[in-house]
DNA sequence: CTCAATTTGCAACATTATAACAGTTCTTCT
DNA sequence: AGAAGAACTGTTATAATGTTGCAAATTGAG
């Protein structure tokens, strides 16, 4: 069973999630159309799941929460919502945590840097194209030539850190 | 039951692997005895079915190729094993793969880049220092603390872009 | 309206990983 | 050497994550 939880305090502050979670949906709505693909009750009902939390979110996790609700779905019903939201770019897969999260930039950008704290489990999204053109360069001096790139680092987040500072 | 993948062409050219496993297992060995560690039997043949493979392994192949040899092994012995070997930064999880690879670097380094050819599996892990810097210095402009970062690229080795060339 | 394609529902199953506890081996200390 | 404690391994069971294959329903195009 999933328990939710609680929202760091970092994330109340100065974060006004209701309109984030709007700006997203409409934003993802927009995309489907641009690339003619249909966001579905489903898939839009597990993309706000997944940006209602500003955590990872396993796909169990979002079974539960949506066995909450009317429907009953199975692992492959949210397996297959999973897949269409990560191919057009609306959510990234966490690996190391075998989990899920919003993407902040659905349009364009491949290959952003995760900065997972490992104390309260948020996650922040960096792109910072200078690294991955440097790995890029790196890359092709072996011959190997990159396609996509996900970098995952673990360590403190900003409220975190003042906390064990303490 | 796992069936040995071939060794790709890239590998056999130019490479002494046999050589290649007895050089890790003798650093394997001497960064234990410096750390006070046990090399046990069991985790050093672990090691050397890992590094055996240039392509990352997952926990049930290495089960199944230890069940063709004396010992039957349940999962949690190779689990167990693998963990003491990633403690000691012998061998590193991929885990967009949930497989395990030999750490051609045992003594330092954190945050190795890991280039994943999508067409043979094959992977080789860079180690470019400065792209662990510049991560750090864009995290920290954030308040985040990074304690270990990992990067997954996947793409085509050079063997493997030739070979779709033709 | 009908056909074809896409999406969803559903049952069964495959793969990956862990918990809990018992037995064994190794090390250290006397 | 012998005893005590720590580390390692064995074993059973189970949890968590992800997939296959096929049937039913929905959607969109002509």
């Amino acid at each position: 069973m999933h328990t939710p939880r609680e929202i760091p305090a970092a994330l109340r502050r100065n974060h006004d999630h209701a309109r984030c979670i709007e700006d997203a949906l409409a934003a993802a709505q927009d995309l489907c159309r641009r690339e003619g693909a249909r966001f579905t009750p489903l898939r839009r009902r597990v993309f706000e799941i997944v940006w209602a939390s500003h955590t990872p979110l396993g796909a169990y996790a979002i079974l539960d929460i949506l066995a909450g609700e009317g429907r009953r779905p199975m692992p492959p019903t949210v397996y297959r919502a999973l897949d269409f939201l990560q191919t057009h770019g609306l959510v990234h897969r966490i690996p190391s945590l075998n989990a899920y999260i919003g993407c902040v930039d659905p349009g364009g950008h491949h290959g952003g840097q995760y900065l997972i704290c490992r104390n309260c489990g948020t996650v922040a999204e960096l792109t910072d194209e200078g690294l991955g053109q440097r790995l890029d360069a790196r890359a092709r001096d072996h011959g190997f030539r990159i396609e996509s790139v996900l970098t995952e680092a673990v360590g403190l987040c900003p409220a975190c850190t003042r906390e064990s500072a303490a």
